[in-house]
Parts: C-alpha cells; sequence; structure tokens
DNA sequence: CTACAACTTGAAGAATTACGCAATTTGCTA
DNA sequence: TAGCAAATTGCGTAATTCTTCAAGTTGTAG
C-alpha cells in the first residue's frame, strides 16, 4: 500500500479527534443543521465552533449551505454513523477491560 | 451525553491520527505480531516504532506480551477491523467527491 | 558474567494544533 | 443605506505532539 494512503487515513482519524467535531457529527446524523442550532447544543464560543466546521469542511466530512443569513450543515455521506458506532463499540470494549484492571488492582489492594 | 465522553472518544480518535499507527493497526488485523516483524514491515526506526506502540497501548487499543526476549503485539479487539473498513469507505466517498470537484474545475477551465 | 539482541524510555527542539478575542464578511430589514 | 444578526477569518499565545538521538531494560547465548 502507498505510503500517501497511511497519511490520508491518519489526518482524517486526527479530524475527527477533537470534542466538538465529534459533538457536531453526532449531531448531524440526524439531519442537517443550522450554525445557529449547533451553537445552541454545544456550549462553545461561536468562532470555536466556526473553526471546528472549517475543519470538517476542508476535511470533505461535512457540507455547508448557505440558506439566506445561516449556513446549514450537513454530514458529506451517512457512512459516518457506522463509524461512530465502531468506534463506541471499541471504545465500550476497551473502557470495560479498564474496568476490570481495576478491580483486579483492587482485589490485589485487599488480598 | 456528559461532556468527558466526548473527550474520550476524541482521544480516541486522535490515537488513530498517525500513519505508523495505523500502519500498525492494519497488520495486526491478521494475527498477532511481533516488534520485529512489525519493524520489518513499516519503514521506521525501532524508538519510533515503539513510541507509537506505547501510544497505542496506553490507549487499550493493543496489548503487548513478552514472549521471551521478543515481544509480541495483538488488537485488544477485532473490532478494530470494522473501524478501519468504515474509514476507507467515508474516505473513499471523499476522495471521489473531490474527484469530481476537480473534473468540474477543469471542465470550467476549458468552458 | 560478558556481550549482544530486542525493545523501551527519556529528553530537547521543531512543528502542529487549540483557544479566545477582535475584526470582517454577508444577508436581511427598518 | 444604516444597523443588526449570523458566521467566518486572522492572529498571538499556550499547549500538544512529533522526531531524533542517546541511554536504559530485559532476556539469552557464549
Amino acid at each position: 500500500m502507498p505510503v500517501p494512503l497511511y497519511q490520508a487515513k491518519a489526518e482524517f482519524f486526527r479530524t475527527l479527534g477533537h470534542p466538538l467535531r465529534i459533538r457536531v457529527l453526532e449531531l448531524l446524523q440526524d439531519g442537517p443543521l443550522p450554525v445557529r442550532d449547533l451553537l445552541a447544543a454545544v456550549d462553545a464560543e461561536a468562532s470555536s465552533l466556526s473553526q471546528q466546521l472549517a475543519v470538517l469542511r476542508r476535511a470533505g466530512i461535512v457540507t455547508a449551505t448557505r440558506e439566506g443569513a445561516t449556513v446549514v450543515y450537513a454530514l458529506s455521506t451517512p457512512d459516518v454513523t457506522d463509524l461512530l458506532i465502531s468506534a463506541r463499540r471499541i471504545l465500550t470494549e476497551v473502557l470495560a477491560g479498564q474496568g476490570e484492571l481495576l478491580a483486579e488492582l483492587r482485589a490485589e489492594a485487599r488480598g
């Protein structure tokens, strides 16, 4: 596999690697939303949100369309949902594994 | 949804956001491998690989077990494969979309 | 117990990325 | 056309992350 492809994949994942960006993608799973609604949902400054939206836009993960004074964002593909589901599954297992470890450590301390 | 959960999700994705780490995960999809084999496959210094392996280990995405003088790495869950497949699908669509855009730009230039 | 191989860890400088504030752009409306 | 609302952009500073090289473990073989 050509090296630049790893680069592209890595950049793609980095693009998702921000709490606000994740939050936005989750909100957009249920359909397009204007920035105004996103802003109301995310507890962040308008400029911060706008910057993170720009990151997602440049990566091609979301699209922005102007409708009068407002800008509406949407997922550029519904496949994002599958990705987030996979991620949640892995995270669940990993955290469960750490929970087990924690339990073991506690047992050890009592032993 | 609690804020720290977004944090956890974002960190998870950031963990994947490195070419070498992606490469390693792809290699491990076919089964556990000793560092030696990973090193032979990835074109990087031993210390670089080791550092990136440590990142994956700390995140709980891979496990390391010592077998004599060698250390064998494995995916901590096979679900990683699903995630990589989802990612590839999205990346394909996004790049195809950009390809279309590129085609349009070219057509425009000729128009 | 010396020496070598397989890995890992530490640390410093370079490069990226994030955050908050101010300044702009764009569209609508009085 | 003045003014306001909705978004975006620019920029300086702080925080992370990367990269490379040197040093340190751990295991095994002579």
